[in-house]
DNA sequence: CTAGGGCTTCCATTCACTGGAAGGTCAACT
DNA sequence: AGTTGACCTTCCAGTGAATGGAAGCCCTAG
């Protein structure tokens, strides 16, 4: 198979192929002409990792569980761990979002939006520093 | 104030702080020693700019919100309309990372976290093509 | 024999910093 | 006067995970 061809099997751009073969995550050998020639397995592979990357694991986790995957002797245990601090990392990037989505609309919902240069997101951007600050720079 | 001056008042890093005198989000003076040497309205910006980074605005949404905020003639419609840009990007992140919480708690839940290689996370990782993919690779 | 599509490599760019090296400056203490 | 040590300067490189583009092979159809 040619890149093309594992491209669309696999959904992954080429270009994402090409990177993920310079940072070693498949090994497609080559055809006479130069030509990255991809076995079933390559495409199995690559397939592995588009859906890793589309739950959000980052390239090194990805590593880490195809290093798994092949590894018939693995503990399912560390596949767990690696899958479960990901949540955790989803979880708290959740939060931060929610935090910053809840003050966003309060504000965005506070505004009139028309002609007027009156505006409470200006305003609590430029607000003097909060509470706390004020007292450490107060102390 | 010198850079460190402005850092602890801004809370932003000094790196930072150069980054974006760099980017020309702040133009600082300059001593004669050649330490830069900000007024009290850099400082200002600095703190907008770090709270308007912390709510998620990109450098460019930044740019143009001190301009609106500089601009004594702006329309807040125009500040609104940005704020109500990003609030979108929030929320469809937002979507995004719970479906990926969604299938990944799934898995987790499903997986026995023990020392047998038996693993539901990497056999749906591996798992060959879902509907939609068949059907198109059928056809 | 030429046009096109697919393939190759290499380099630059993205975003928003961050790290580090090499060196100048300044205030304080010996 | 000398020397720490904290602070400042510039410049270059790296992060993650690709993505864009240029220049140039390769292969097949017409």
């Amino acid at each position: 198979m040619n890149i093309g061809d594992v491209a669309a099997l696999s959904g992954l751009p080429a270009k994402t192929i090409r990177y993920y073969e310079d940072i070693g995550l498949v090994k497609p050998l080559r055809s006479a002409n130069g030509y990255r020639s991809f076995r079933e397995s390559d495409a199995h592979k690559l397939a592995f990792l588009g859906r890793a990357r589309a739950l959000g694991f980052s390239i090194e986790d990805c590593r880490n569980l195809m290093a798994l995957y092949e590894d018939e002797h693995r503990a399912s245990a560390e596949v767990k761990d690696i899958a479960e601090h990901h949540l955790e990392r989803i979880d708290s990037k959740i939060a931060e979002l929610k935090e910053m989505r809840a003050t966003l609309a309060h504000l965005v919902d506070a505004c009139a939006g028309d002609h007027r240069p009156d505006c409470p997101i200006l305003a609590d951007l430029a607000k003097e520093q909060s509470g706390e600050d004020r007292l450490e720079n107060t102390a």
